[in-house]
DNA sequence: GGTTTTTATATGAAAACGAATACAACTACT
DNA sequence: AGTAGTTGTATTCGTTTTCATATAAAAACC
C-alpha cells in the first residue's frame, strides 16, 4: 500500500535540488559570515585536488557559466588566492593553480566543511551515510557522460 | 578494502550538488529553448499543485530569496500566468494562485518533466529509483526543521 | 600549406540578483 | 489601549551573472 505523493515529492529533479540547497545553506551563511563567498569556496576546493587545471577544466568542477568563472578567478589573483600562467602546449589555455594563501584559506574551510557535514549526517547510521553518497556518486557518473 | 576517495567525491553537499545540476542542466535548455525561465517553471510547478499560497509559502518551495520572487511574481501577474490577491485575513499577505493560461503551460511542462525524468532513470530498476527517491526525501525532511 | 571548423578564454552591455532597508500589519506583553 | 517586537512584502541600489560576441590558437580538412 504505498502512500500517492505529489508530483515535487516524487520529482527527482526537485528532490535533488531541495536536499542540495537544505545541506548546503547553513555552511554558506557560516562561510559569508566569514566574509568569504561560497563561489570562492567552490573555486579554491577544487583547486585544493588538482594541480594545474585549465579554465575549463576548473569550470566542469565548479558548474558555473564560463564567463562567472573567467572573472571570478581574475579577480581571486589579485587577491592573491591563486596564481594564472598561460599554458605552453596550448596557448589559448589558462592553467590555474592555488596560491599558499589560498591553500592556508582552503584549509580551514575544509575543516569547517567536514564538520558541517558529521553535523548534517549525525543522524544516519555509518551504513546508510555510504549509501545515499553512493547512489548519487552512481547517479553523477551516470549522468556526465 | 575500501577505495580512497578525494574531498570532494566524498562531500554530500558537493555530490547534491553536481547531481542536482546535472539532472537539471538538459531539461533547463529544454525548456529555455522554447523560451521559458526555469524560474518560471519552477513557480508554476509549484502553483500547480497548492492553491493561494502566500509568497512566503511559495518561496519556501522554490527557494529563491524573497526579493527575486517578488519581483517575478509581479512580472508574472503582468503576463497572465497567475493572480496575486491581497489575504483578507492577514492584510500584508499576498496570496498567489496560478491562472488558467497558468495551468495550461504548467500541464505541457509538467508533461515534458516526467518524460525527462523517465529518461534520465531509464537504466535504473524500480527498485532502486524508489530507494534513491526516498533516502532523498528524508534528507530533506531531515534537515528542513 | 591554406581554409574551415572547433576550442579556450575574455569582454562589454544588459539583465538578474541580493543585502539592506522601508513600511505596513500583526502579535505579545504590560 | 499603548508599546515593543515580529512578520510579510516591496523597493532601492550596488554587485554579480549572463548572453552574445570577439579573439586567438588549435585541429581538421582538402
Amino acid at each position: 500500500m504505498t502512500h500517492s505523493l505529489s508530483f515535487t515529492d516524487d520529482y527527482l529533479a526537485y528532490l535533488l535540488a531541495r536536499s542540495s540547497h537544505l545541506v548546503s545553506e547553513q555552511f554558506h551563511r557560516q562561510i559569508q559570515q566569514q566574509g568569504w563567498s561560497t563561489n570562492y569556496w567552490r573555486i579554491l576546493a577544487s583547486l585544493s585536488e588538482e594541480e594545474g587545471l585549465t579554465l575549463t577544466q576548473l569550470n566542469h568542477r565548479v558548474l558555473f557559466k564560463q564567463p562567472t568563472l573567467s572573472k571570478l578567478v581574475v579577480k581571486m589573483e589579485a587577491e592573491g588566492l591563486l596564481i594564472r600562467r598561460n599554458d605552453e602546449l596550448d596557448k589559448r589555455s589558462v592553467k590555474i593553480t592555488i596560491s599558499s594563501k589560498g591553500r592556508a584559506l582552503v584549509a580551514d574551510l575544509l575543516r569547517q566543511a567536514k564538520a558541517h557535514e558529521k553535523k548534517v549526517l549525525e543522524d544516519y547510521s555509518e551504513e546508510q551515510q555510504l549509501l545515499l553518497k553512493d547512489m548519487l556518486r552512481r547517479l553523477v557518473l551516470h549522468l556526465q557522460d
